[in-house]
RNA sequence: GGUUUCGUAGCUCAACUGGAUAGAGCAUCGCCCUUCUAAGGCGAGGGUUUCGGGUUCGAAUCCCGACGAAAUCACCA
């Protein structure tokens, strides 16, 4: 049982006894005490004055009396005004410690036999361009959150969809023809995901030339458009792609894989992985189908022109388009797809779509009408729903070539760690292997925290003129303070110190030591907040405060060179505990710790 | 225009879901390495929480209004 929910029950047996009456449990308010005042748990009496019928002060004084005589971890009591703040007996901190460093898995749970089965949808890139920085922040928070979700006892899929076939891939393919003299990968080193992107820049190119001279021919904007030879070939090849034209479609694997290998590369680099991906090519037919049995049942109309239709005017939103006019899927006919081909393929309980906040309308209908298709979780699936990053001028624009690569960006913050690195002289005394290693480490955590310390559903502004910080809040910090606790826990192995299981309970601690020891008994429940939140940034937040907290301590007192025993254990375990808190926090948010930097 | 989200220090972000004097980092200016890693610690300055009302013991947080920003409202994905 967590200290707070002791002290709580107390407090309302208190409340009981002292004024005759029972208080429901949400009317106890139990908050960590400010750092100002001395105390380590605050009771706010307002809510117990109608109760008490006395002032703030004299009912705190009395419920305060009352927890010191009858409550044995509460060790004394201040009153300010409404406020009562608690101490907490530091031999009860001792025990909390020794409890915390007995479970190798401190705040981490497993998942039970009959565990709900949560799939996270994330990534979901597009098969003509490499992944940019607003890929970044959804691989990063959807590989938290499938962490997070785990972590909290849930069975777990991680799943991607593939955006592989349309207009767009046609766009590339046709380029690589024209204007590719048979290029690959192999031929020119260059990433496959990189290389099929050029393409689609050069298609572009080639169109908006095009369509230039058409418009100096007298043509309109709209016209030249549509009558581009480049584009319309690009729909012709789109047309043979559907047909299953042999050519094309060997074109479009080979692309493809290229694409593919690159992402794989990309993937890799990041930390993040998926359990099974679905391709929009196999799914996109299968919402058609879905869509026609909701139409046979009622659920849809469809218009004289044969295009299908959901009225969602009973649920507050629009007529929403389900089949285009020829037949063919839109968008939210494969989002159908694709979640009747997932259903059959896992008992899922709960589905969350890591997808960017200029969907919530898209979702939004996509909820009521899998909800309507009879799905199950689709009442409540979650959006979870991110903000935009955003660069000091705005959007990214790849036109105006300000795109941020996914790939360059984390080569240069690696490159970055690496210089910051050896001119602190950290490397001194390394292999090249282990240099680079913690290069990789340092500049990975750096982007990753950066990314992940902001609340997820805000857009955030990224500047890549200023390198991402290595001080203050951010990933090499924390990285920074593990690796300090890893070379006193060394030092303290090679002086052969061990640390028992069960620390001694007789030893005065600083109010430093109790606050850490609160911090990591917190974690629990850190954890489970980030869990039915959707919140990775609440455990961001939580390891800064933590390892904020522990290099204070670290500054103002002795480990190893204290000279009491009992107390120089206890700072090592304590130290150990904070390490091993640190590393799941940070692990649970995809960052790696190195054990020196 | 409708809907949704947002507006906190010069900048980037917090604020335990309505609690105490709104906190961190960056940047600026000082101080601390013959002592367990200075990617660290300590200190200073910096705020009418966009503005105006309301709700109550108490509001950055909830409600109403104004102003400002973003997203969305496609037979694009």
């Amino acid at each position: 049982m967590k200290i707070e929910d002791q002290i709580s029950a107390s407090v309302r047996k208190g409340i009981k006894e002292l004024y005759g009456q029972d208080v429901p449990e949400n009317l106890v308010q139990l908050q960590k005490t400010k750092k100002e005042f001395e105390g380590h748990w605050t009771l706010v009496v307002f809510p117990f004055l109608k109760i008490s019928k006395k002032s703030p002060e004299q009912t705190a004084q009395e419920i305060g009396t009352y927890l010191v005589q009858n409550e044995p971890a509460v060790a004394g009591f201040n009153v300010i005004k409404g406020f009562l703040n608690l101490t907490i007996a530091s031999k009860v901190w001792v025990a909390l410690l020794n409890r915390i460093h007995s479970d190798a898995a401190w705040g981490i749970k497993n998942a039970a036999a009959d565990a709900p089965l949560v799939m996270i949808e994330y990534s979901s890139p597009n098969t003509n361009k490499p992944l940019h920085l607003g890929h970044v922040r959804n691989n990063l928070l959807g590989n938290a959150l499938a962490n997070i979700m785990r972590a909290n006892g849930n069975k777990v899929v991680r799943t991607n969809i593939v955006n592989d076939r349309g207009i767009h891939i046609c766009k590339s393919m046709l380029a690589w023809l024209k204007y590719g003299n048979g290029e690959t990968p192999e031929s020119s080193g260059k990433k496959g995901d990189h290389l099929v992107g050029d393409y689609y820049v050069a298609f572009d190119k080639h169109y908006k030339a095009e369509v230039a001279e058409l418009m100096e021919k007298g043509l309109s904007k709209e016209e030249a458009e549509a009558q581009s030879p480049l584009m319309q070939e690009a729909r012709e090849m789109l047309r043979k792609w559907e047909a299953n034209d042999p050519a094309v479609r060997a074109l479009w694997k080979k692309m493809n894989a290229w694409v593919y290998a690159g992402f794989d590369e990309t993937y890799r680099m990041m930390g993040v992985g998926f359990d099974k991906i679905y391709y929009e090519s196999e799914t996109y037919l299968e919402g058609k189908e879905k869509v026609l049995e909701g139409l046979e049942k009622g659920l849809f109309y469809r218009k004289e022109d044969g295009s299908v239709w959901a009225d969602l005017t009973p649920e507050g939103l629009d007529h929403k388009l389900l089949l285009r006019s020829d037949g063919t899927s839109v968008y939210m006919t494969q989002d159908i797809g694709t979640a009747k081909l997932r259903f059959q393929d896992y008992p899922i309980n709960k589905m969350i779509y890591v997808v960017g906040n200029e969907q919530n309308y898209h979702f939004q209908v996509l909820s009521i009408l899998l909800d309507k298709l009879g799905f199950e979780w689709g009442k409540d699936l979650v959006h979870f729903s991110y903000g935009m990053v955003e660069l000091p001028e705005g959007k990214m624009k790849s036109r105006e070539g300000t795109v941020v690569d996914a790939d360059d960006l984390m080569e240069s913050m690696i490159e970055t760690a690496k210089e910051t690195s050896g001119e602190l002289g950290k490397l001194d005394g390394l292999t090249k292997e282990e240099a680079d290693d913690i290069a990789r480490i340092v500049g990975l955590g750096a982007l990753k925290y950066f990314i992940l310390k902001v609340d997820a559903r805000k857009n955030m502004t990224f500047n890549p003129k200023e390198s991402i910080d290595f001080n203050g809040n951010t990933g090499p910090f924390i990285q920074y303070t593990y690796a300090r606790i890893q070379s006193i826990l060394r030092k303290a192995a090679e002086a052969g110190i061990v640390i028992p299981s069960e620390i001694e309970a007789n030893i005065e601690l600083s109010a430093k030591e109790e606050g850490l020891v609160q911090m990591l008994a917190d974690f629990p429940s850190i954890v489970q907040q980030a869990g039915t939140d959707y919140n990775p940034s609440i455990l961001a937040n939580y390891a800064y405060d933590l390892v904020k907290e522990y290099n204070q301590f670290y500054h103002d007192f002795s480990i190893l060179r204290e000279e009491n025993e009992g107390l120089k254990v206890f700072r090592l375990a304590l130290s150990q505990n904070v390490g091993k808190v640190v590393k799941q926090a940070m692990g649970l948010l995809g960052i790696e710790v190195p054990e020196r930097m």
